[in-house]
DNA sequence: TCCTCCTTCTTAATCAATTAAGACCTTAAT
DNA sequence: ATTAAGGTCTTAATTGATTAAGAAGGAGGA
């Protein structure tokens, strides 16, 4: 069955290839008896429409808003901070018509031409670590980009948290609870799969730049509280889930003394501490207090977290994208906030401030 | 700054543009010294590359595969059945260096040439309602389809679960437990948004093929059971959250006799009936068996439930897709299994069968 | 009758690439 | 010296549409 296009149908009743093209698009430039005729032999033909990439080419839209995220998207999907910013970026794409075609990264250094053959009018770039090369392979195609969380990449519009504060209104409100033994555990600071502690030179030198901020925060307000950051353990983990978690809870929760607090990069890990405790006996927040991020997967659990507005931050990032280039080099950084649940409390008697 | 294509390239150098497409695309055509050159005055002219949508129409591929949902983005990234299902065609879509364009369908009867205009190889088409137009728009095409769970379309690839067996397996677990007064709660069975009990007209013209199924095999292991369906009461709701699972439990438990058993459409719901559970004191499993549906939001809460191999049907479905058409109409029923855990358990003394 | 205005359709330029086939020149072998 | 083989670049066809501008014809008014 050879190709059925508009010159076909043409052909086939005489007329030329613009009368058809317009028989499908602008029904009002011309008869509609021709009209019908046309519309007839299209479908006796088995013509499937106006060919998309055709179209595409020379409308020159492609009605798709490209996402890149550093993940795979099986990973991606399962991440609830990431879909909570999906469905706002969804949401923006749904409102203006335009599709969402999710790009995945070869995880391997195994050559790819995703981004440079993909066909969109704008791509959202989402955490990704300092120097992936997709990030020079977006700025490449010169299309309107927005970043998502990291890398910090000057003079492009970026969508984002304060990450240093959020960091530390996590840590201060331990603090302030009047733990002093505390212990951190975080995911995603690193590609290389490591898991275990962490010293000053993995911590410093994370590739995710909104992590790196983030346990700043962390550490700056333990130290403004006169806790030396050498003296809280740190464990790292490679994967963002809740068994992870729950090694890194036991791994702390083995320590002597015993952290009373334990901060945790995202909920889902936080989620892995409550288990451990669990498995330990362990009472929270009796006898163990912990702390989430991203409010994620939080509420149920009654976990104490920072919220992020993670689907008005899709949105914002879906409209400044189909805005266009034109909206200049913004800078949006979201507001966070503390929320407080029941499993944070102040230490057991004898273990807190002195 | 007007645009930058091949031709401008080769005008500047005086060469034609073949050459300049050989310097990208087929290196081993022309000289290093001339390629380099080429992508150095490119470079300078600020080229963005090869346009994706001219080489996708040259080459006849678009590189993505389509996706199409009923509901709204936001709602299907909130689903964790879609979710397992999307994260293992994400991981066909990956292997094979394609992306995955998610199209919004409008909700309200707002045309859209959103499928018409989607520049895709295949179309996965997930939990389309009866007679929805979509549907018609996608096979308009003539590309390759898979439909999942529903609708049922003669003559098309299709991929899903043994639906009236799934749901027969899941009240026969209670029913041989002995009990005898069950309830029913089942969400995605309408479009029009009504929650509230639901008679045999509601429940024999649901628009959802999946669900009628699957609601013919609670009542064939009821009957089977010498259990009246009449005697079931039936709750529906419009959206399939937790919270409406909880209402729906309340009204359900607030009938007597009071059901000691309570079958749920999904997971999620069947979490809402916990709760409504727990908010009247009623004791799980002891006082109160609940069974639910798909095994993705079920094993920490200890639910006793249908597996599904959500994942294992997106990859099939995503590799059926790329393999194209040649595959011909395959009907691939991915087997269930009841998977019981702590939320299951005989009826309390004198309530289950006589 | 002549002019104007519509309606309906056609012409032809344009969108931005890919690639088979051919032309031209150099090198090496016979 | 002749021929074949290679390497390098060009020609031109092809992919499938959209749309401004123009042409042809008929209707209506002065």
């Amino acid at each position: 069955m050879p190709r059925v296009t508009l010159q076909t149908i043409a052909d086939r009743l005489g007329v030329s290839r613009a009368t058809v093209s317009y028989a499908f698009s602008r029904p009002d430039q011309l008869s509609e008896g021709l009209r019908q005729r046309i519309l007839q032999v299209a479908d006796e033909l088995g013509y499937a429409g106006p060919n998309p990439t055709a179209r595409s080419l020379r409308l020159g839209r492609a009605g798709a808003l490209g996402l890149i995220f550093s993940e795979t998207l099986a990973y991606a999907f399962a991440d609830p901070y990431a879909i909570g910013f999906f469905q706002g970026l969804a949401t923006a794409a749904e409102d203006a018509g335009v599709g969402l075609l999710i790009l995945p990264l070869p995880h391997g250094d195994r050559r790819s031409e995703t981004v440079r053959d993909a066909v969109v009018d704008a791509f959202c770039v989402m955490s990704l670590p300092d120097g992936h090369p997709a990030l020079a392979e977006v700025l490449a195609r010169k299309l309107p980009v927005v970043i998502v969380d990291e890398p910090y990449a000057e003079g492009h519009p970026f969508v984002g948290t304060d990450e240093p504060a959020a960091g530390a209104d996590a840590a201060r409100h331990v603090l302030e609870l009047g733990h002093r033994r505390l212990g951190v555990v975080m995911a995603g600071l690193h590609e290389d799969g490591h898991s275990g502690w962490a010293g000053r030179e993995r911590q410093e030198g994370a590739v995710f730049a909104a992590m790196r901020a983030r346990l700043g925060g962390y550490r700056r307000a333990c130290e403004e509280a006169g806790l030396g950051w050498d003296e809280v353990p740190f464990y790292e983990v490679a994967r963002n889930s809740r068994e992870a978690g729950r090694r890194a809870g036991h791994a702390l929760l083995g320590r002597r003394p015993r952290p009373t607090a334990i901060l945790a990069n995202t909920d889902v890990l936080a989620l892995g501490v409550l288990d451990a405790a669990a498995d330990l006996g362990l009472e929270v927040p009796g006898e163990l207090s912990v702390v989430g991020f991203s409010d994620s997967a939080a509420e149920e659990a009654g976990l104490t977290t920072i919220h992020q507005a993670k689907q008005e931050m899709g949105e914002t990032a879906g409209r400044l994208l189909l805005a266009g280039a034109g909206a200049g080099p913004e800078r949006l950084i979201f507001p966070h906030r503390l929320v407080v649940r029941a499993s944070t409390a102040p230490p057991p008697a004898g273990l807190g401030t002195p």
